[in-house]
DNA sequence: AGCTCATGGCGAG
DNA sequence: TCGCCCTGAGCTG
């Protein structure tokens, strides 16, 4: 269940587990028969992350695409892979490693153009160096939708899932209900300079982090206590509590089908 | 053991 | 906007 920082970590393992390697493909599931036969046996040559987007290449024309979507899962192993428990869609197999995908939300082979037009169609990724956050502004600014909606719309800001949301949102003192137009330049580019910190941090560490130390009740101790997805957020999952600036109650209200958490007295406009 | 919810996205309507 | 996809963790009992 990633955000972007997470796909672009497992990409990142995939060259690393497999790159320049023969590897067989095979789903042991039976539900990904006809795209596995389509890449065993090609050596893989790279593997990139365009948002929660996963592309890996290999010596032929062809590229799988993984998309996990709230379900999906990568399992790695070093020695030979075990029989299959459960359902595998695809299992990835070297002479010296294995990688296990389950319950993907897209796994597909696809050519050269058709990877095009993906990633024609996916919006600038805060975490890649050639990202444009001009073609992010250009949605944001003549936008009705509320700057909450469009930081979860992939095709405006890659990557970026309910946990940099509602963090970047706090971070930034912007109320998610307001509308994408009426967000400024300055109080965008903070966002996006912002995102890029967050998230290119969330790569390295493996974590979500978003409180500043001045902030953090738990800085000052040895051995950082994280909640329960890994980090230490100001907003996410955090209903009920006290915001650690204001001491209000953080909030929690549906957004299209999503839990958003948000401070109504630090984001109050 | 069973229930609910989750760091998503798609297609129907 | 809703239901579905189809998996696992964290609860409840």
């Amino acid at each position: 269940m990633p955000e972007g920082h997470v796909v672009h970590r497992q990409a990142k393992k995939i060259v690393r587990t497999f790159g320049g390697q023969v590897v067989s493909a095979s789903s042991p599931q039976g539900r990904f028969d006809t795209g596995a036969r389509l890449i065993d046996g090609a050596t893989l040559t790279g593997g990139e992350a365009f948002g929660k987007h996963l592309l890996v290449s290999f010596d032929t024309e062809r590229f799988l695409h993984v998309h996990l979507g709230l379900y999906g899962k990568w399992t790695f192993g070093k020695e030979v892979a075990p029989e299959p428990k459960g359902l595998i869609r695809l299992r990835l197999e070297s002479q010296t490693a294995f990688a296990d995908l389950r319950g993907p939300t897209r796994c597909e082979v696809i050519t050269t153009a058709e990877r095009a037009a993906l990633v024609a169609r996916i919006g600038p990724d805060p975490i890649r160096k050639d990202a444009d956050p001009e073609r992010a502004w250009a949605r944001v600014k003549r936008s009705r939708s509320a700057i909450g909606a469009l930081l979860m719309n992939q095709e405006v800001f890659a990557g970026v899932g309910n946990i940099y949301r509602a963090e970047a949102l706090y971070r930034a003192g912007i109320d998610p209900y307001r509308c994408g137009r009426d967000v400024d330049r300055a109080e965008f580019d903070v966002m996006w300079d912002d995102l890029v910190e967050l998230m290119r941090d969330g790569v390295r560490v493996g974590r979500i982090d978003t409180v500043r130390d001045e902030h953090s009740p738990t800085a000052m101790k040895r051995g950082k206590r994280h909640d329960r997805h890994g980090g230490e957020v100001y907003v996410y999952r955090r209903a009920g509590q006290y915001c650690y600036v204001c001491g209000d109650e953080v909030a929690c209200s549906d957004m299209m089908g999503r839990n958003l958490f948000w401070c109504p007295t630090c984001q109050a406009h």
